[in-house]
DNA sequence: ATGAAAGCGCTAACAA
DNA sequence: TTGTTAGCGCTTTCAT
């Protein structure tokens, strides 16, 4: 077999190959109709030469990328990594190749993330937004599917979400709480999280909770900004009894400044986070939490911002669950 | 202003407006000779156009893909998470995209992307390989840059890969444990550990310690793998007492299958883990690493790829650190 | 059922 | 310095 030096093998080398023209040898390959006779040989020409139709022509000529981007606050954080595997098993099955971007949940490098999309045709986005409903429009307007995952700018209705189902979520943890007698529990919170934070408030009152503004603390992305807010807040407050965490860095924060601050769990303070990690339970005490199917939201998106249906269907809203383990007691 | 439609604005409706032909659009664009006056006018027809380049065209041109290609084994798994974030972060301040795929250790399926690489005209890529040398050998005739992170496959001394110093890690830790009195020391290792394992057997030999092939066990990249082989050396081996876990997820199923098994750290047993994880420090008692720059090596990687020089460049080595924690006692 | 030919948006020769 | 032109590899009319 005689292999030429660094040529690619293009359309033209099979058409010649098996003697018929270009556009033959690209209908059998894309199954369009042609003899059986036809396909065989073409089919066989193409094989014998490893021919791997190359996805920059056929881009061109459609005006679109094929594949799918995903725009990440943060691939560090494990529940936006088990996010991002969802995606990449559903793409993978069908092919699809996946662009990745971390926003570090700043608007101007979303903005400018999604820029650089537009400018490789992506035509399709799954996205954990950070920034505003205008900073999607340039991309609507340039006729972009979106699917946001995990949360939504607000005000923008027209772009379906893949959800888990945070109210009930915040729900069940603070009654959980309020049923162990806590009264003074404190919401820690990270980006985007409006609302988680209106759970909070509207169970609080449905409980007759009085709502303390200084128990309802917020932290950027950033580890060691998680770590300031509980760490202000045990301090600013030390009668707290409760935190519910808003996300795992935010618990692991929590769980590191009460140590520091020699708070037992759960005898001095009692903590729920949302989202279940590996680690949870290899704390001491082993951490309740509110698991998230984080993959599964994914893998969802990626099956939406696939079909072509895409642009006109309803939220998907997953469930959350309660895992009770270790790190809440009775009010002291 | 006049918006059109959903036509997308090319090179031409800017040399139109600037009065100019498509090629000085193109020259000043990409930074090339033109009058001052001529730039100016281009410049301002693009600004104002909203004019953004398609990559699609360019590419197709210049017969390859920019951006870069990655490939990990797990994006669930933080080392690779921090790896990752280390070549995004490289990338985006190149203005690169980045498309990812998550091989599982699988070889097979390691081929299946590199394919789809292929297809999509990528010419640079970045890989934890997992398969053999073979595996790369269609990549590079295809004439990719590839840089491997983390590992190499054996015998693929002909590309360059940011590693971690693996040997002097190992050898570090090694002596610690045998310092404290260990001498019925366990390996617990992954997929793709060559290097590893040899210089734990290096380093017991210099130490005097014979080697005891029951106490090297090896893994699949899964959580319950890890786990099945962690319990099954507790068990099997209960004369054991101390163990190098190969990596977080390692790691934390030796942490966990000594729990269910009733053991104590480091009473019992000491463990030393590859990887510093912000859990470790959550573990009780917290856990001794050797801490690894993961983030640094996906960013090395990705300043090798792309420059020009990657092909002939030499392995970077990158150094490891021991920190001594609570999971390390004297034997029992 | 098949082939010829026209582009998709861009860059790089080559001319002027 | 600038414009004209020829493709890059593919899909898709439009004839045949």
């Amino acid at each position: 077999m005689k292999v030429s030096g660094h040529h690619r093998i293009t359309i033209k080398d099979v058409a010649a190959a098996a003697g018929v023209g270009v556009a033959t040898v690209s209908r059998v390959l894309s199954g369009g109709s042609a003899s059986p006779e036809t396909r065989e040989r073409v089919l066989a020409a193409a094989a014998r030469l490893d021919y791997r139709p190359s996805a920059l022509g056929r881009n061109l000529r459609q005006r679109r990328t094929g594949g799918i981007a995903l725009l990440v606050p943060d691939i560090t954080d494990t529940f936006y990594g088990r996010l991002t595997e969802g995606v990449l098993s559903c793409a993978r099955s069908a092919g699809e190749p996946v662009m990745i971007g971390a926003t570090g949940d700043d608007p101007e490098l979303e903005a400018e993330l999604i820029g650089t999309f537009l400018e490789q045709s992506v035509d399709r986005v799954i996205a954990v937004p950070c920034g505003d409903a205008d900073t999607w429009t340039p991309a609507l307007r340039a006729g972009l599917t979106v699917v946001f995952a995990h949360r939504r700018p607000p005000g923008r209705d027209d772009v379906p979400a893949v959800l888990s189902d945070d109210r009930l979520g915040v729900r069940t943890a603070v009654e959980y709480l309020a049923g162990l007698g806590h009264r003074r529990i404190a919401y820690l919170g990270g980006p985007g999280q409006g609302p988680r934070l209106r759970a909070f408030r509207d169970t609080l009152a449905a409980l007759g909770i009085t709502l303390d503004d200084e128990l309802v603390v917020s932290a950027r992305a950033a580890r060691d900004s998680a770590y300031a807010a509980a760490s202000g807040l045990f301090q600013h407050r030390p009668d707290l009894t409760a935190v519910l965490a808003g996300g795992n860095v935010l618990g692991e924060a929590a769980v590191l400044a009460a140590r520091e601050l020699d708070l037992r769990l759960p005898r001095d303070v009692s903590i729920v986070m949302f989202d279940d990690v590996p680690w949870a339970e290899l704390c001491s005490p082993p951490l309740t939490v509110i698991a998230q199917p984080a993959q599964d939201i994914g893998y969802r998106a990626a099956e939406l911002v696939m079909r072509e249906s895409a642009r006109r269907t309803r939220d998907t809203v997953l469930p959350t669950e309660l895992l009770v383990r270790g790190s809440c007691g009775p009010r002291r």
